[in-house]
DNA sequence: ACGTGTTTGTGATAGCGGTCACAAGCTCGT
DNA sequence: ACGAGCTTGTGACCGCTATCACAAACACGT
């Protein structure tokens, strides 16, 4: 099982587990976790996380748990969060402005080391202690600063055009805020966070949950009146 | 099929074609699309859109495609986007200002109707044409304004205790950006966005393809030098 | 040394989601 | 009126994911 390789849905899972043992071993001091503590802090079912852990190999002790510090420690080395990965900003907007002040990145080794944009207003502005430069530079700054990860925060119509520029300018992981389809080799890895669509979603639920609560209600009068006629 | 309840997988790409029908009606004014030509533009396989929109029932026409001003109706029909979803946004940090300011929510009938949070030095000031309220006042303006969806992009220790606000003050959906696991009673709604887990998810795939790249690469060196020895 | 209680690791199973392939059905030209 | 050429709608299949259930293995007290 440990030689196998790790799913997909595992991998999206390992950032979650890695955030509540590292409360554990701050916050509290723990020495060792079991998987019924650690799916409840992380929000998911036991065997999921036996299942995710075993795939990194068999770090747990039967009838004790799993010890905290060497699954850190793991979870840390396959996540490739030992080394530090540069990422460059395409777009400098709101959002743009704001992940480039955001604390959370840094947190893990990720670090944002450059920003770009094409609009002369911003060109050569200071934001968040970095000088704002052209998207034209873009080679040059990835082989200077060894960055690994595009972020693109542009406006939609500009995102498969800046996605291609940070492919040519050798990128392999690119994460897409902009809200647009953007296509990539299939070396590439992409990744997109669509603000608009996570709200369009919520909002199907919702007027499905409104849909059958006016649904009951109107059954709850049809039945009333059914009574007091019977 | 069309009195199926709709797959989760298939709400979520409905607002991608959604946007991509949006794009051939505004831009080039087309009537019809086929489901292959709609597939590329969402970048999905177009036996995959067929089936998707098939849950819709089936509005399309076999040699033709389907109409775009009725596909449009029906999908913005399906997602509640022909009301407006009034929004509450807790914690005005820099993410928070970022998503009061962001143009992409109003777009489709999303509005930042109140902001929050419960420090002093904020509460009270203007942030994008609205006067931040303290978190106590939550359950007045949810009545007063009609919100429907709570936003959380406070600092991770207080998403929970936001969330059963939200919750208490009778909100059904959520999105948290905030880097915590939020647990919330089975009939609410709640997505999460997390940048960090994005990262470190590229950071995963990246790195395994540093280690392949590294081991071709030591592989062809030793090849070459067998090939010189033997 | 041994039994008891606990927790892991994993085979088995069920369900969901993606893809293929093709019949059904439409339009259009002749 | 009819055949050629498309395109939809969907049954069938396959792989991935989640969950269950239980044997294996450990610690600890006596």
């Amino acid at each position: 099982m440990r030689n196998r390789p790790i799913p997909e849905a595992t991998v999206a899972r390992l950032p979650v587990y890695l955030r509540a043992l590292l409360d554990l071993a701050e916050e509290r001091g723990l020495l060792t976790v079991s998987s019924e503590e650690l799916a409840r802090m992380a929000g998911v079912n036991a065997a999921k996380v036996r299942k995710d852990l075993s795939y990194l190999g068999s770090y747990g002790t039967r009838g004790v748990g799993y010890d905290i510090e060497y699954l850190l420690y793991q979870i840390t080395r396959e996540l490739g969060l030992t080394q530090d990965w540069p990422a460059a900003l395409a777009g400098i907007g709101n959002l743009g402005r704001a992940l480039a002040y955001y604390k959370g990145f840094s947190e893990r080794g990720f670090r944002i080391a450059a920003l770009f944009d094409v609009d002369d207003e911003v060109v050569g502005t200071e934001v968040a202690g970095l000088q704002v430069r052209h998207l034209d530079e873009l080679k040059e700054a990835v082989a200077q600063e060894g960055i690994c990860i595009g972020i693109i925060t542009t406006p939609p119509h500009a995102a498969q055009e800046v996605a291609e520029r940070f492919v040519d300018a050798g990128l392999k992981s690119i994460l897409n805020f902009a809200p647009a389809v953007v296509n990539v080799a299939p070396d590439v890895s992409i990744r997109k966070v669509d603000l608009s669509i996570e709200l369009q979603i919520l909002s199907f639920y919702q007027q499905r949950k409104q849909a059958i609560a006016a649904a009951r209600e109107a059954n709850r009068r049809l039945e009333g009146r059914l009574g007091s006629d019977g």
